[in-house]
DNA sequence: CGATTGGTTAAGCATATGCCTAACTAATCG
DNA sequence: CGATTAGTTAGGCATATGCTTAACCAATCG
């Protein structure tokens, strides 16, 4: 069962920790086998596995197996989901004339 | 102590949760007390204050009291950030000449 | 002053996360 | 076939997270 499209949170998720992020920025440059990935990593190979599984998961990344080796790569399209989301906040709040002055606006609205 | 410029996996994490990410896209729409920010949320006003000292600790929003009314804008720096970590990333893989043959290079290298 | 309102702190609890080691499977290699 | 090599599963443990309730402080309001 294929992840489809997991929820934003959970992409945020995903690159929310530094290891599963240093992957990503590997994988960026270029996919790899799992043991390739772990190298560098301070960590056992499971650890690793479990890393990847949940970056899997988030649908950042994608692998497929052939004969004993499984190649990763990075999935860009959630990438894209994240980057429509921030555009999405972006426009929203540059949409407001002036943030600062609704800031202070809604700051100082006690103030008379 | 103010966090200057939390690590960008400490952003992810702030952003990693659903009802952080709700705050963060009520906040876009405009600046707003704590109580304001809590009553749709499903949860008490602790709680929500743990997600707030969060968001604020990541750098995604800055708060200042007057009198008794605590008021929550956006620190758009921060999301500034996570884009300009995007765009490094996507320039990194967009210069791979073909991404997809190097990942079926990499899958069939021990194909012959 | 006393009551209310807005926020904050503290303590505790259930679950999730990140990591490890040990054990196991599957594909090559000799 | 037997020994590696690459990956995977299982179980367990220490810490982190998200939430709750109870208690508390500070600024208004009457």
């Amino acid at each position: 069962m294929l992840n489809q499209s997991p929820s934003l949170d959970r992409v945020f998720h995903a690159l929310a920790d530094p290891t599963r992020l240093a992957l990503v920025e590997r994988l960026g440059r270029g996919a790899a086998p799992v043991s390739a990935l772990a190298e560098p990593l301070a960590m056992s190979l499971p650890a690793v596995l479990q890393h990847l599984n949940v970056l899997e998961g988030a649908g950042l990344v994608r692998s497929e197996k052939r004969g004993r080796v499984r190649t990763c790569a990075l999935q860009t399209e959630a990438l894209d989901r994240l980057d429509a989301w921030l555009a999405a906040q972006r426009s929203e709040w540059e949409q407001r004339l002036d943030r600062l002055t609704a800031y202070l606006d809604a700051l100082g609205d006690a103030d008379a």
